[in-house]
DNA sequence: AGGAACGTTGACAGCGCTACCACCAACGAC
DNA sequence: GTCGTTGGTGGTAGCGCTGTCAACGTTCCT
């Protein structure tokens, strides 16, 4: 059939163009903007293709069309669950798309993010999908000047280099802190782990909070560069407890902490709710299943990838939003870990804000 | 300075060449193979290329060269722990080498797997990691045929298609139970979800234990294929509790259910390990710090996924392993959840093998 | 001394595709 | 009827790099 092939047998364009009566050009249009061609042509073009099994040689159509079909994507640790389900949200997303996904793992470092922005850039990505606002301000610029779209994921703050797509984590916090003075608690420990941009700024949300209410208290708070684990939660709650032994509950900024506290609680036979409450972040699933069940800040985490990926290739391929900043909200998911306290039932304390609780809030940006 | 410029503005390697005063071809090699420079030539080039901060373009080099340095990395799911754990050996691996990585789902479907198999192989990889044993028949031949190296992990099994790098689920699943035996226990539940061929196989070897010591019930069994979770895990206890009222151990075929199967023991004020005791699988960082601690198999993920990359770029290189499988093995990390029973120290039933205690066991095959 | 052998370098010709421009017919507007 | 205009098509000329092979100087052997 084809009587030329490239050494590795496989199929070319110009056997294609060939197969079905047409020039190279013609076919390489069949596949680029099929729209183009006459009814006769791209049925014979479409036909030829599949007889012949073609599929397309990427680096050939990238050398000559100067740009890759490639979404970089920039997210600072794979381990954490939190970014799993906005990785699955951004490769469900682009499966059927003609883009595939480049991942890198920045390691929470802002200059491991720069270098490996460098490099992508190097690479024409057809678009970029980075982690929070807080790049160095090489790599600012470096987005800037970039021809491509860009998307940061996971917060959203004032500035945005191109698209952004998030929720405000110092609202987040403050809404759980609200909860919590909801449900009468008023000595309202903080535990923090990795202490990364999202995760100050829930810390932030938490002072600001605390200190509208006039309970601002240094010692209620214990955090740590430390990697998040179950065990941390347990050791930083030892911590608190040490610090502050008068604590009524408990705010985690995240949920493997909150997990850890619960189990640490059982060990020294504390009891929750009655003795402590109890709030994570993140809702992840087994908040819902732990006994008592967790009260936590459901994230859209999934969705936010999904989203991001989604816009991101609309952008790039020229049907840009009408929004580009999109904030994605959280919710108060109240469980048992955080009932009303009955006994103690004085008036929410000013300035902390009225959380409609499990009802979606767009955090207003700072 | 440079005079030719791409349209982009980006520095070619012929300009590298003439600010280096040698030709294009000898800045090439520098690039691939600098020990086939003289000394000087080298620095020359060496010097040129960071001072006008050249950055190959990797779509030519593919084009002209006939191959990509890229990995493909096909695994089943996103969510689950168990591949972010293979997944981060897998890039730390590669993050030093010229290697890129290039990661799709596949969803459990070997369908999808055999799909994506067909576009990965289309675009010459420089190596292809795939996750089990399990491939299509027509997956299998493309495996077979392809010309560059594979590497197979999560499991071992007979018929490696090149490389191959995991552990005997089957194997683990024995000695979970023969754990179990030895600790007194003897009507022992098993309960898996997702089903797919690493949970059947940890299926497998626990009826062989089972029946081995013929203790074997059908009624011991709650398996579904809905996705892992902790809650599911109590559902699944719960139905097992129905079925079999009289277990008094569960070997949960992760962890996830594991934990789940505390909580319901909690809610169900069981306890642990007086009335039921638990293994789980997967040995997650949470296993550790629960209350009560509880067993579990430890496998080597991360360090699976950092050999499988290590071992495929060395192949990819040349320097192909003296042994094509490895086999990492697994640990019995006994913990409060199963501890030895007392009131009940019949001998171990015969055949069922006897795991030493936190040893490292390679899975004998099969 | 002559030649082989080696290490180092360069010229040339593409890799498979698309950007760019030119072209041609068919059509309507004036 | 002439002129644009449009939609469809094709030719040409690379994109930036590397495979191949030839050529060169040097060293070592006989």
């Amino acid at each position: 059939m084809g009587r030329k092939r490239t050494k590795s047998g496989k199929i070319r364009l110009a056997e294609v163009a060939e197969h079905a009566g047409v020039s190279p050009i013609t076919a390489s249009r069949f596949f680029r903007n099929p729209e183009a061609l006459s009814e006769a042509k791209r049925a014979r073009v479409e036909s030829a293709a599949k007889e012949l099994g073609y599929v397309p040689n990427l680096a050939a159509r990238a050398l000559a069309s100067h740009r890759t079909e490639v979404i970089g994507v920039l997210i600072p640790s794979l381990t954490n669950n939190v970014f799993s389900d906005v990785l699955r949200g951004i490769y469900d997303a682009s499966e059927n798309s003609r883009y595939s996904i480049q991942l890198s793992n920045t390691r929470y470092s802002i200059l491991q993010e720069e270098k490996l922005l460098r490099l992508f850039l190097a690479q024409k990505p057809a678009g970029l999908i980075v982690t929070g606002i807080d790049q160095t301000a090489e790599s600012h610029a470096m987005l800037e000047a970039a021809d491509c779209p860009i998307m940061q994921i996971m917060e959203i703050g004032p500035n945005p280099v191109d698209m952004m797509i998030g929720f405000s984590h110092y609202d987040a916090a403050r809404a759980a802190i609200a909860h919590l003075f909801e449900q009468g608690h008023r000595r309202i420990g903080f535990l923090g782990a990795r202490m990364d941009p999202r995760v100050q700024r829930r810390l932030d949300g938490y002072q600001a909070a605390m200190k509208d209410a006039g309970l601002f208290d240094q010692r209620l708070i214990v955090a740590t560069a430390t990697p998040t684990s179950v065990t941390l939660g347990g050791a930083l709650f030892t911590d608190l407890l040490a610090k502050s032994p008068d604590i009524d509950s408990v705010f985690c900024a995240n949920d493997d902490l909150a997990l850890g506290v619960l189990f640490e609680c059982r060990r020294r036979d504390i009891a929750i709710p009655e003795q402590i409450a109890i709030i994570g972040f993140n809702d992840l699933e087994f908040m819902a299943s732990a006994v008592p069940t967790l009260t936590s800040i459901r994230t859209n985490r999934y969705e936010m990838g999904r989203m991001a990926a989604t816009m991101l290739i609309d952008a790039i391929e020229g049907r840009r939003p009408e929004q580009p900043v999109l904030d994605l909200g959280f919710k108060v998911i109240e469980r048992q870990s955080s009932p009303v306290r009955r006994s103690d039932s004085r008036p929410t304390p000013t300035g902390a804000g009225t959380a409609n609780k499990m009802v979606a809030l767009p955090s207003s940006h700072d």
